[in-house]
DNA sequence: TTTAATCCTGAGTAAATTACTCGGCTTTCA
DNA sequence: TGAAAGCCGAGTAATTTACTCAGGATTAAA
């Protein structure tokens, strides 16, 4: 039941995107280095949230990443979407259901993971980016 | 974001010893045949649970495993804290919370995930295994 | 116009984890 | 005694994770 460092490292890089939502773009050099990772393995990160569209790129000299929309128009339950795909505790209980099993219609624990899938969806989308730098609790605004 | 598979048959095997609470022990063998589940390694399952003594044993023909407790007495979370490990999505807000992590005092990012654990917690520890074979939806009496 | 900074991308890889299997021992009922 | 069951440590193939590597493309500034 763990996330893997892809969606922990990446959260945490939009996070200072968010941060830094008004001084321009961020090269992932910087970023890297204030969050002690990787650079070569964030450049992946950001290709990944850059194709959903959640961030923009400006290449060259001076370049770096911006978020693509305001950070309280950016729900954590995107950003992890992207990065660990759908969110659900096992593959049955997806929101697209590609994965039908054979005994879904009498499988006694399949409401359990719906329950699960449910209480986690609500309190990722229920954060934005605006929520995460503005206090240490994460709090949203209407809570 | 997944769990394993050792926590979706566990549960699912503990469900069906839940349904035969009052007919004595239920060989594994058949309990895996019934699941569609190698009963190899349901036997590893099992020893896990039993070690956590949420399952007893009766060894010898005519042997096989029941519940050590009611059905109403053991939560859906015994099990998978038993099977995955604490509840948890990074190691930082396990509720042992040995994985104090340098950056704890201003990271952004820890507040989320301990939100999703107190939720997924929430969740794992409201549903017992009466419920879970009472209706298919497995919602408990209080709500 | 060169140079340095930056993004972009596919391919490769070591380590860890997962989902098992194997083999053999022990206990108990009939 | 023998079959049915649990007990358990060790091994292993496949997959996933968390990266690294190597190099190309784009742009600002000197």
């Amino acid at each position: 039941m763990k996330i893997s460092a892809k969606g922990e490292y990446g959260l945490r890089a939009m996070a200072i995107l968010a941060l830094e939502y008004h001084t321009g773009p961020v090269p992932l050099r910087e970023i890297a280095k204030r969050e002690e990772i990787s650079h070569q393995f964030l450049e992946q990160i950001f290709i990944s949230l850059r194709h959903a569209g959640l961030i923009n790129s400006v290449r060259g000299a001076k370049g770096g990443y911006t978020l693509a929309k305001a950070p309280a128009k950016i729900k954590v339950g995107d950003i992890i979407r992207v990065l660990e795909g759908p969110i659900a505790p096992v593959d049955c209980v997806a929101k697209n259901a590609e994965a039908a099993c054979s005994r879904s219609t009498f499988c006694l624990t399949k409401g359990i993971w719906q329950r699960l899938r449910d209480s986690m969806t609500e309190v990722l989308d229920d954060i934005t980016l605006a929520d995460v730098i503005k206090k240490s609790d994460s709090e949203p605004g209407g809570k």
